[in-house]
RNA sequence: CGGGGCGUAGCGCAGUCCGGUUCAGCGCGCACGGUUCGGGACCGUGAGGUCGGCGGUUCAAAUCCGCCCGCCCCGACCA
């Protein structure tokens, strides 16, 4: 291609919108635009550089067994009823009617039209197993949107749901994408750490992220450096801590004034966030629980949907606090609690000496001791994971990183299956709920992903396996014969099959060694005055190392031995 | 949704505090002419603006006040 035939417009500085590596260096490389807040466009490299990645992720799909479909964008909204998952998703659809008032929604997901897809047409178990897959927009009204291209209201993923009739039989399709998922990753020049992550508002029973470590990542991830457990923040399982000794110290009475948190507390009273034990009060179906946790952690609230066995836990509000602990919110506290279930988080067993509130307006408790003054019905594994915590499966410690989520998988189980009417009829002619799992990747966000992973000072560098061209032509100013020269150069390239993005611009060269690097192609040859009088042409990787001159008889030859060096493939 | 920041030419910004002959400005880019020509050249000429929008205060508003819109960042019930 090109550059004077194409819309490549690079930019000179930094756009002020843009924060993030992946973001700033896609705007400034001319690949993408931003419409309005969570909405771009992609110019013709950047569309180049997302089609590259689908490729990679529709062979590996292919091969894995899965069957490419493609299901609407549009999707109406009482399906979403039957699957009962209207009231969780509707906040992140965008919904309206047709002409006959129908109502529908831009599909944020898929499980609910391939599982009434499957439901209609998949009677057998002999059908099974079955892996479908699309590769298509999808929309989610996200509260916010950011960093680029990393989290947008539309976006491209790509989503597979498999359909097996035993457990067994599920594991085994879960496997097979899984291994996908990581040659796909691999093939994309992108290292990913997989993690155990929370099901959330798709349900079931287990699931993986991919994620791309990256210090502009939304995610947090625990990982255990001597074992190797990982997993999402959200999910991380704590060992236990060695419990505190009680101490003899009477129980005191202080009065705290209109102090309500532990930060405003901690400076009042002068003691650590360690030493109060925070009573928090939640509502779990019609009951209130107490959940008790040390004053500088936070409760995780998925290990808590667990550990209490309902959907959606809440916060209970100032009415029901005053009324079970007979004070206002912020002087909440376990002694003297009554009637209710005291659930502990492990870090309150750290604590001897503690502090909390006295159940009455305006006071706290000090030296309180767990067991001589109130009695824990339950501890649990309820905290957020911090950096320094014990693994659970061995006698590590858990760091605390951060990462893109890329990639997701799920065991569905029979949810979807059961709600929708997706059975078959086993070997016994009884019939049974297909077992489901569902797998996606973010397209889109994988692109913002493999430049946050692949860029220096001067712009992108690009795997060669997703890059929008192999090769940059830079002809240097350009005269008669420069520019004979290398649109001959351009020519023989195209023609043996070469990616040559060929800058033809009437430009100075200093513009064209810039634009290069920001643009970040694998290799830059250049054609110029200076080397064409010793009869050569001049090639260099993008990714670093010396620049080697070769007569431009031999160049397809040396790009050929440089491109097959490399670890990507892709490169017809 | 809460907090913070921002909105002036295509892009990056100054000017806003303290209203008025520095108030429509700078750099880059763009167009034309000329000189240059291997890591963002130089000279000259020129085009380009509802100062985010609406309303108000004032003799006078980019500048002060009110409402609204958009964008970016942080946080979203932790007692």
């Amino acid at each position: 291609m090109r550059w004077s035939r194409t819309l490549i417009p690079t930019l000179k500085e930094d756009p002020q919108e843009a924060e993030v590596a992946s973001h700033r260096l896609l705007l400034r490389a001319g690949m993408i635009r931003k419409l309005t807040s969570g909405l771009y466009t992609y110019l013709p490299l950047g569309l180049r550089v997302l089609r590259k990645v689908e490729a990679i992720v529709r062979e590996e799909m292919d091969s894995a067994g899965a069957r490419e479909v493609r299901m609407p964008i549009l999707q109406p909204m009482e399906l979403w009823e039957r699957s009962g998952r209207r009231a969780v998703m509707e906040e992140i659809m965008l919904t309206s009617q047709s002409r006959q008032g129908r109502e529908m929604a831009l599909g944020p997901t898929h499980e609910e039209v391939v599982t009434a897809l499957v439901a209609a047409e998949v009677g057998s178990y002999r059908q099974v197993p079955l892996n479908l897959y699309q590769i298509g927009p999808k929309f989610r009204d996200e509260i916010r949107p950011r960093f680029g291209l990393v989290r947008c209201k539309e976006f491209l993923m790509k989503d597979a749901y498999s359909f097996d009739c035993s457990e067994a039989a599920a594991e085994k399709s879960y496997r097979l994408i899984f291994e996908a998922y990581l040659r796909i990753f691999s093939r994309c020049g992108l290292k990913v750490e997989t993690v155990e992550a929370d099901t959330g508002v798709m349900g079931g029973s287990l699931s993986h992220e991919f994620m791309v470590p990256a210090s502009s990542g939304e995610d947090g991830i625990a990982a255990c450096p001597s074992c190797g457990y990982a997993a999402n923040l959200e999910k991380a399982q704590l060992r236990p801590p060695e419990p505190a000794a009680p101490t003899a110290e009477e129980l005191q009475t202080v009065e705290t004034p209109g102090m309500k948190s532990v930060a405003e507390l901690t400076s009042f009273l002068s003691a650590p966030p360690e030493r109060f034990i925070k009573t928090l009060l939640y509502r779990a179906g019609a009951a209130i629980v107490a959940v008790l946790i040390r004053g500088d952690r936070q409760v995780n609230e998925s290990k808590l949907k667990r550990a209490l066995a309902v959907e959606e836990p809440a916060l209970a509000g100032e009415e029901e606090i005053r009324k079970v602990t007979g004070a206002p919110m912020g002087f909440s506290g376990p002694v003297g609690l009554k009637g209710i279930r005291l659930l502990a988080d492990y870090s309150v067993l750290t604590i001897a000496d503690g502090i909390t509130g006295a159940n009455r307006e305006d006071l706290h408790l000090l030296h309180v001791n767990r067991e001589r003054d109130f009695k824990v019905d339950e501890y649990a594994d309820l905290a957020v994971a911090a950096a320094g915590d014990g693994c659970s499966r061995c006698a590590g410690r858990l760091t605390i990183g951060r990462g893109i989520e890329v990639g997701h998988t799920f065991k569905l189980g029979d949810k979807y299956s059961r709600a929708l009417g997706a059975t078959v009829t086993d070997e016994k002619g009884r019939e049974i709920p297909l077992i489901m799992g569902c797998y996606g990747i973010g397209i889109s966000r994988m692109v913002a992903a493999v430049v946050e992973q692949n860029h220096d000072s001067a712009g992108i560098v690009w795997p060669p396996s997703v890059a929008p061209y192999q090769v940059a032509l830079l002809a240097l100013n350009p005269d008669e014969e420069v520019s004979s020269r290398a649109d001959g150069i351009y020519r023989g390239l195209a023609a043996a099959g070469l990616e040559v993005l060929y800058d033809d611009r009437p430009v100075s060269a200093g513009i064209k060694f810039n634009d290069a690097d920001l643009v970040g192609l694998p290799i830059r040859v250049v054609v110029g005055k200076k080397s064409l009088r010793a009869g050569k042409v001049e090639l260099r990787d993008r990714s670093g190392g010396e620049v080697e001159s070769v007569s431009p008889d031999d160049l397809l030859e040396s790009l050929r031995r440089r491109l097959e060096v490399r670890p990507g493939d892709n490169l017809k």
